[in-house]
DNA sequence: CTTTTTGATGACCGTCTGGTCATGATTTGG
DNA sequence: CCAAATCATGACCAGACGGTCATCAAAAAG
């Protein structure tokens, strides 16, 4: 029996995968989140690069051979791992820049910048895993099993760059470089969030928002009337 | 012959280290330099948890065996590696605090800050590589190799919390939670900064104190008279 | 109930890696 | 110049590791 050339969770061409809610699919379904939650909780603690197929499998309690029916390697499960932490930090910063590309009040700046707190707050709440997974590993460089990280941490740039090119081009920030205001922002609120997943002594936490806001509105709003 | 118990540059009782100066003397630091350096080169590229001292022994152009003379193990190499920038970085933030003791007026403030930018400049000047390798990794998990830049990590939130103490003591800003505000400036300087010795494409860099100054200045504030 | 298909397993293989060490080269100090 | 000390070397060893695969178990479909 020889290799597919390209796994799959199911197999294209499949003959019996069975039906949806049946056995298998429920099992397949099982195995890969199982899988996936025990290399969360190692890479959480060790690293990405620290990890090795072994101890998934070990912590997940499948055999060897059957991390290769899901993913082809490390860097396919953190794909999947951080899937939905991808779509809701870009989610959040495409609805930003787009409420803020009809902002022309004030009021309407901030609501837009709180709905990116916001959607970041529910991410913590609901993917506190992923989240922190992200805050921890995307500055460090982007090779093997942390690629999908940077890929993730480049397009969150991107877009922090344009949600600040539209509030400057609006006249709602500071004549500052855009890269420079966008990263600033960005640098800020990673540590701020990554501290509250960490458990470090924060005060209390429901300062953070505000305390992201006046950095955003207050330290680099332009001082227009 | 047994392994000594405890590896060391110059073997304690050692009895013909060659004089300050001489071959022996010379050709040690010139080698753990180069190791160093190797070594720096390969972190920057692959992260710190993806080296073997195979790849560091080729491109320093030494034995493997070598190695074991000057450094236990990579965690003692990255220790001496991140030293320049630990105690630049401790520096800056000591002195800033006692500083801002004595600050008591907003100038003052401004100049307490200011020396923290000037000596982070300073440090990206002179040890631009082990500057950039605590900027990628300070946040990953403090396990084996890394674990002295997630020390140092700790130690730069610990002084940045004590600079906000002050900080606030005096007036000087919001009634912010410390933890809150000494992370918002922390993280928002990392990012800013790893942007300019990545070659990020960050506008006019010399903007960018400006930037740091009006976040913390501006934004984190206290709106007294 | 049976055949076909899919899934699970963990031993196995080749490569990678940390760390050691016997041997020879070089430096030191008298 | 010489004995002692120190340094350099890279083959070697044992264990770790990614990934495969022959075999068996379980599910699917008729």
């Amino acid at each position: 029996m020889t290799r597919r050339s390209s796994k799959r969770q199911v197999p294209r061409g499949s003959k019996r995968p069975g039906k949806p809610g049946g056995v298998r699919d429920t099992n397949r379904k099982a195995r890969k989140a199982a899988l996936i939650d025990a290399a969360l909780l190692l890479y959480l603690d060790h690293g990405v690069s620290n990890v090795a197929v072994d101890d998934i499998t070990t912590k997940a309690g499948v055999a060897k051979g059957s991390f290769y029916r899901y993913f082809e390697d490390q860097e396919a499960l953190v794909e999947e791992l951080i899937a939905p932490a991808r779509r809701t930090l870009t989610s959040a910063l495409i609805t930003a820049r787009d409420m803020l590309e009809d902002a022309v009040t004030a009021e309407r700046q901030i609501e837009a910048y709180r709905g990116i707190g916001e959607a970041l707050g529910s991410l913590l709440l609901e993917s506190p895993g992923p989240a922190r997974l992200y805050l921890q590993e995307c500055r460090a460089p982007a090779v093997g099993t942390r690629k999908p990280i940077g890929a993730l941490a480049k397009r969150v740039i991107d877009l922090a760059e344009e949600v600040s090119t539209v509030a400057q081009k609006h006249g709602l920030l500071k004549p500052l470089p855009v890269p420079v205001t966008a990263r600033a922002v960005v640098g800020a609120a990673e540590r701020l969030f990554l501290g509250v997943l960490l458990d470090e002594e924060m005060g209390n936490v429901l300062e953070i928002p505000l305390a992201l806001v006046t950095l955003v509105v207050d330290g680099l709003r332009a001082r227009t009337a």
